[in-house]
RNA sequence: GGGCGUUUAGCUCAGCUGGUUCAGAGCAUCUGCCUUACAAGCAGAGGGUCGGCGGUUCGAAUCCGUCAACGCCCACCA
């Protein structure tokens, strides 16, 4: 059989990929199995794979593959989100760029643009997967949008609403005045804004000096809306200003001073313009002493009619502009730099309003109180821990959940508007005329109900998610909620982990009464060599697909374990693919070697093969305990590497140059046999992190029925007791190995070339098979006295030589025995250093001590040989 | 302003409750090899006073304190 010495991935992946479909091995059903849940983190409907995805999909395939190799029923349930903002913020790029705005066009219009879109883009993201190899059922693929999940999403938010924690009603919140919506406080980001303290002249009223206060602060623009101006009680330098009233600067309209310790005497003057409208803190003090509110800007941030000589224009043009105003009116004192923090809309980008507006929100007291509960007392495992902490933090402040939305792209809120006032909840509009019926005392027909126009935050539906996927808030009782739920593992990265993380395990208790997941796996974010986030807008992150087709897609999953413990963040480097593909194709060189051998019945078993299958045995066996331990503690990236040194080193170094047959020459059946089982071992290990190339090489193993396929095989289970001296005795077998290859190089001895292994000291020549073949020797032997001429190493206190023909370098030799001395005497006094001091011996574990003393023996008798190695070498100069 | 985390070889990272499984791994580097599976390879080698300082201890990468640098999260001081 000709196999090319180069693995190629796109020959194979399409095609072990369609042949899994194909073979249906990806759907799940309940069964008396235990089943392995894992719930995809459903990305943007219209989204495109990027480095995250990569990295946060291949984690769940791995711990996919693997349960399912482990006999269990495992489902992997994909889907997308319809991302509201961010997909309605696309669409409404989309139609600008073909002259259309959206205020032109009905809801209804709207929105069969917006299905538009998502049907041509959708799903792109889920086929990328497939690329990926991920083993999705994708029978299940679900869609926040879709029948199921809206009709859960209403259903959840008018019992929400029935049992009073949904409740509507005006306060501050973050308004978007680019996305022309509210926002949630998550949906805010907090930057470091470089912008100007201004110290604005209030003249008092009535003062017959033209006394004035100052008031410094960092939005003038504002002062429009300024309803009081607020001095501590205690601030004995503006005492004078009690009971006062200001005039506004330009607007010229007065405001009380009004009193309260909120202030901080220390800032700037001690005095605060109180802007009710347009300030959280002011607000709360508009509230308290019962201030008016002037609300002085529209909803896309530019000023409203309150604006007088300003309205129309943008705040920030007002900003400059007032700057301007203030300076020629001789009301400002001064302006200075300040840094202050501004917040920002996640989607947009937009300084964010605080804005006063009629909003829904979610109670959340009651909710999350056993959410809080379960991660405390690791009913829900984070991993990594740490988070445990920032996820108590947030719950412990929780405030309510402002869950409405100014957009079309979305669950429309099931309110409905009564004619004469008032609203009522209700899943249709049928049922809603049904209850206003009841409500009011007046006629009412289906025409007369008008429906809420907001919609409801993208996380009121991904917050149902592990539940709605199994359609488990319909039906509650289905028999797949009740199989699959509590899923298993959740995967997803720590940005999330209030937005989403938080709110389902919320959920999961309110619908379920049990966790919706047993594990959180919290992945790092994707960075550049540099450091850097990689995102589109910096251009620094490679595109997966070409990745893929570069390095293949079991390279590139490699290249994205490798660098990932869990919860930190990870340095992507292209090598690391590179070195995954190199892995792969050793995988497949590994292959061509062993299906390229020839058996014959009548060869007998050599001893060294004999030695190194019950060595690899236990080695496989040993690394198999190792590796569920590093699975229990999701050390993915670890677990990747244990395996690859196991194929790379101990398999493909050791035992295969054991067993190899001399060239051309057959191999024995037995010995063939047992390789033939190691690599089918280890192809099933390695399954999970690379699944294509272990299929294509699994089927090439052995003949195999139709229809199999080793990704329902199951996970090799290893020995249960280990031979720990045999696998120890290997390794002081390699450490004689490599002391000859080291000889053999230093000396440009061909490999060819015969040797003869002297030892002086103890040894056990048990393995004398194997240190003859890999070193090419023609016979080893103990003997009293190293030969004149021989070269040598030590191990421990035991001597190997090997004599020479020609002529060694006796001076080099020298100042290698000699270097070698003195590094040991130096060790012994260390030891010796130790074991003089007193209080050592007597407050040290015996056993410590007894260590020490056995190293001081060891490097007394190796520091005697060296020393008459040295003494023989010295008299043949 | 609070909280958390990180700092160990050129790079990326392991090192649990202090002591031969303690100074490690992979990659990179260097040397020699186109040796009959693989140069995307084989064989061998070098490389770190474990961020600084101080303390506890017979003994510290590991525990405590402190400082520094970097990162993240939270927070209404205009």
């Amino acid at each position: 059989m000709e196999i090319a010495s180069k693995y190629n991935p796109a020959e194979v992946e399409d095609k072990w990929y369609k042949y899994w479909m194909d073979n249906n091995l990806f759907h799940s059903e309940p069964d008396e199995r235990e089943p392995y849940t894992i719930v995809i983190p459903p990305p943007n409907v219209t989204g495109v794979l990027h480095m995250g995805h990569m990295l946060n999909n291949t984690i769940q395939d791995v711990l996919v593959r693997r349960a399912r190799m482990q006999g269990k029923n495992a489902c992997w349930v994909p889907g997308t989100d319809h991302a509201s903002i961010a997909t309605e913020a696309k669409v409404v790029n989309k139609l600008a760029s073909q002259g259309i705005k959206k205020n032109d066009l009905s809801r209804e219009e709207f929105l069969d643009h917006a299905w538009e879109w998502t049907h041509e883009h959708g799903g792109i993201i889920l086929e990328q997967l497939k690329k990926l190899g991920a083993s999705c059922d994708w029978e299940r693929t679900a869609f926040t949008m879709d029948e199921v999940r809206s009709e859960s999403v209403l259903k959840v938010f008018c019992g929400l609403y029935e049992k009073g924690l949904i409740y509507r009603g005006v306060r501050m919140v973050n308004w978007d005045p680019k996305a022309l919506t509210a926002l949630s406080d998550e949906e805010v980001i907090h930057k470091e804004v470089n912008g100007k303290l201004y110290y604005l002249k209030y003249k008092i009223e009535g003062d017959p000096d033209g006394g004035y206060a100052v008031v410094a602060t960092t939005r003038p623009e504002t002062i429009m809306g300024d309803t009081a101006m607020c001095i501590n009680p205690n601030d004995p330098k503006n005492a004078h200003l009690k009971g006062k009233k200001v005039i506004v600067p330009l607007v010229n309209r007065a405001i009380p001073v009004i009193e309260d310790d909120y202030v901080d005497v220390e800032f700037g003057t001690g005095c605060l313009k109180v802007t009710p409208a347009h300030d959280v803190n002011d607000y709360m003090l508009g509230e308290k002493y019962n201030l008016p509110s002037i609300d002085i800007f529209n909803p896309d941030g530019t000023l409203n009619e309150n604006g007088i000589q300003y309205a129309g224009m943008d705040r920030f043009a007002v900003r400059k502009q007032i700057e301007k105003d203030l300076i020629e009116a001789g009301l400002m004192e001064k302006t200075e730099p300040y840094t202050n923090k501004v917040g920002f809309s996640e989607r947009t980008d937009e300084a964010i309003e605080p804005k006063l507006s009629m909003q829904w929100f979610l109670k959340m007291e009651d909710l999350s109180e056993p959410a809080a509960e379960a991660v405390e007392d690791d009913t829900i495992k984070f991993y990594p821990e740490k988070y445990k902490n920032t996820y108590r933090h947030w719950m412990e402040n929780i405030k309510d959940w402002c869950i409405s939305r100014q957009l079309w792209w979305g669950h429309q809120i099931p309110a409905y508007f009564l004619p004469k006032g008032g609203y009522v909840v209700a899943l249709s509009k049928e049922e809603a005329l049904e209850k206003a019926k009841q409500q009011v005392d007046y006629e009412i027909t289906i025409d007369d109900l008008k429906q809420d126009e907001d919609v409801l935050d993208t996380w009121f539906s991904s917050w149902l998610w592990p539940i709605s996927v199994f359609d488990g808030i319909n039906n509650p009782d289905n028999k797949d909620v009740n199989y699959y739920y509590p899923t298993s593992d959740l995967v997803t990265g720590p940005d999330i982990i209030f937005f989403w993380v938080a709110r389902m395990i919320m959920s999961g208790y309110e619908y379920r009464k049990e966790p919706c997941f047993n594990n959180v796996y919290f992945t790092g974010i994707v960075r550049d060599k540099q450091g850097k986030k990689m995102s589109k807008q910096l251009g620094n992150s490679p595109d997966p697909i070409e990745l893929m087709q570069k390095y293949g897609a079991d390279g590139v999953r490699m290249g994205m374990l490798l660098s990932s413990a869990a919860g930190n963040d990870l340095l992507f480097d292209e090598s690391l693919c590179e070195q995954g593909r190199n892995f792969n194709n050793k995988i497949w060189n590994a292959f061509r070697l062993v299906k390229g051998w020839e058996t014959d019945s009548s060869t007998p078993q050599p001893e060294a093969s004999r030695i190194a299958i019950e060595w690899f045995r236990n080695k496989l066996s040993e690394t198999i305990i190792e590796l569920d331990d590093l699975f229990s503690k999701y050390r993915l990236s670890e677990a990747l590497m244990l395996l690859y040194k196991l194929f790379w080193d101990e398999f493909s170094s050791w035992y295969l140059e054991i067993v190899k047959p001399a060239y051309q020459k057959p191999i024995d059946n037995a010995t063939y046999e047992a390789t033939l089982s190691f690599f089918d071992d280890l192809l099933r290990l390695l399954h999970p992190f690379m699944p294509f190339i272990t299929e294509e090489l699994w089927q090439a193993l052995y003949k195999r029925e139709e229809n199999e396929s080793i990704m329902v095989a199951l996970q090799p289970a290893g020995k249960k007791s280990l031979d720990s001296h045999l696998l120890k005795d290997i390794e002081q077998v390699k450490h004689v190995i490599s002391g000859v290859r080291t000889i053999r190089l230093d000396k440009n001895i061909p490999n060819k070339e015969e040797l003869v292994l002297e030892i002086v000291g103890e040894h056990n020549d048990s393995f004398n098979s194997v240190i003859s073949k890999m070193c090419n020797l023609s016979a080893i032997s103990s003997i009293s006295e190293k030969q004149a001429g021989a070269a040598g190493f030590l191990i421990s206190t035991t001597e190997y030589t090997i004599p020479l023909q020609d002529n060694i370098d006796v001076e080099a030799e020298l100042i290698k025995l000699e270097t070698e001395l003195k590094y040991t005497e130096g060790f012994l006094n260390s030891v010796l250093k130790k074991l003089s001091n007193e209080r050592f011996v007597q407050n040290a574990k015996p056993e410590i001590v007894e260590v020490e003393r056995n190293k001081q023996a060891d490097a007394e008798s190796k520091i005697a040989l060296l020393k008459e190695n040295i003494a023989s070498l010295t008299k043949k100069k």
